[in-house]
RNA sequence: CGGAGUGUAGCGCAGUCUGGUAGCGCACCUGGUUUGGGACCAGGGGGUCGAAGGUUCGAGUCCUUUCACUCCGACCA
């Protein structure tokens, strides 16, 4: 892709309102915009393709351990809702709305209602088990309060998992398989995170665990054993317990968003919604459950929070919205382009997500374009420029912003090394 | 829902106290000079001052009502 052809809004003021380090980075380095009410973002061709790349990653280990993806539509009818009870439950975070024939329908905030159902239609028998469905789907929730750019919004992208299982047994095998799909996840996604017990509040059911993105800013105060891997949620232990329960080892107090929760549900949904399957002595017995959420819209917000420096962000190599970034100190030398040409199809060809930095217009000077690239934060820049004339580039580290002169004949094949 | 604050050009802000031609910086457009760390000079376009009502010869400014947004708290898979 070229620079030039690009709507990258990038900014060299911070919006006064942003109080968070990726609600302001996010906005400045053009990935996200106000879509004018609170909780609501436009997602621009930078936010957009790291919201693929790292729905991407959720899909492809979810895929991987059997799980099934489907689409449900965001609208549901609010009858659903009544069949469990939750439509008083979830009070007015619930968004409900009627149609011409004055039937009530809601956003939905989460899917499990809607999932069952879909199961409920389709699976009568337990040889049809254990079925594990999932969708990546827009979200709404009226918040009370919306606030921290993508971290709290009213609309967000949330992967959705529900598993179906004949006994509590198999369906704690799923919880496992989940937990163990889940640190795959944040672990390609270079994550630094935290499995945690966790309270089940709304969602109900027995067990849960929240997968936390350690970072100073988080919303969630948790306590971690530093002799073992025990981490809890303040929700479920004393703030000024000090001893893990576990090992009996040290606990200490750290900060973390909530990017994942998964939770053991077994029949809360299938008994009131009738979601039965007959068994090998051919009786009817409800579904046991499973479900599992993973925020993907939050995890950009995470990843900037827990990925940043004064200069901007610093995406992890699966996030990062292009790995390489060529910048053509002056796009008018036609040398210097003719090099950054090569060495951009080079990259290409090697399957390296790539930008060439092309902008000729007077405004847009080499200074420009190395802000530019500090402030998206894409992890190496390439830059050409009077070196050439010793058959030399520039290769910058966003991470650490090291430098190093690297032959113009080698870059590709060092890029593709630290990338590999 | 309680507390605090803010609404003036795409963005960031001044002007409001003390009523009298709508301002500044960034961004944008034109021309010229620049060109390795967010350039310079000259010229230019863009506003029903959140909305409604009121006071006044005259309202961005004063009064009333209302809406929205942000922050703190409570709440939150």
């Amino acid at each position: 892709m070229r620079f030039s052809r690009m709507l990258i809004p990038t900014t060299k003021e911070t919006p006064n309102d942003a109080v968070l380090a990726s609600h302001k980075l996010l906005l400045r380095a053009g990935f996200i915009q106000s879509a004018g009410g609170a909780g609501l973002y436009n997602f621009l061709p930078l936010g957009k393709i790291t919201l693929d790349k790292v729905r991407t990653v959720v899909k492809e280990e979810l895929d991987r351990a059997g799980c099934n993806e489907v689409h449900l539509p965001i609208v549901t009818p609010l009858s659903l809702w009544e069949e469990t009870g939750r439509a008083d439950k979830f009070g007015k975070e619930l968004l409900r709305f009627k149609d011409r024939h004055e039937n009530s329908f809601t956003l939905s905030p989460t899917n499990e209602e809607a999932m069952v159902n879909l199961v409920r239609q389709t699976v009568k028998s337990y040889k049809q088990l254990p079925l594990n469905v999932y969708q990546i789907n827009w979200k709404f929730r009226d918040e009370v309060r919306p606030r921290f750019g993508l971290m709290r919004g009213r609309e967000f992208l949330m992967k959705d998992a529900y598993s179906f299982h004949a006994t509590t047994e198999d369906m704690q095998r799923e919880f496992d398989l989940m937990e163990q799909t889940y640190k795959k996840i944040f672990t390609r996604l270079g994550l630094e995170f935290k499995v945690v017990e966790a309270d089940s509040g709304a969602i109900g059911g027995a067990g849960s665990k929240e997968f936390m993105i350690l970072a100073d800013s988080g919303e969630d105060t948790i306590m971690v054993c530093d002799s073992c891997d025990f981490g809890a949620n303040v929700e479920v232990i004393a703030e000024d317990e000090t001893k893990c329960p576990k090992c009996g080892g040290n606990l200490s107090q750290t900060k973390g968003i909530e990017a994942g929760h998964i939770f053991q549900l077994g029949t809360v949904y299938s008994e009131p919604m009738r979601a039965e399957f007959l068994n090998e002595n051919q009786k009817l017995e409800p579904f046991v459950m499973g479900t599992y959420g993973i925020g993907v819209s939050r995890l950009l917000a995470g990843i900037i929070e827990q990925n940043h420096d004064e200069r901007g962000c610093i995406w992890t190599e699966a996030s990062a919205p292009y790995n390489v970034d060529i910048i053509v100190a002056k796009a008018k030398n036609e040398e210097q382009m003719a090099v950054a040409q090569k060495i951009y199809s080079e990259l290409q060809a090697k399957g390296i997500d790539v930008i060439l930095d092309d902008r000729a217009d007077k405004k847009t000077g080499f200074g420009v374009k190395i802000k530019d690239f500090e402030l998206i934060g894409m992890n190496y820049a390439v830059v050409v420029g009077n070196d050439i004339s010793e058959g030399k580039v520039e290769l910058i580290a966003r991470k650490d912003l090291s430098k190093e002169i690297v032959s113009i004949e080698d870059v590709v094949n060092i890029l593709v090394e630290k990338l590999a």
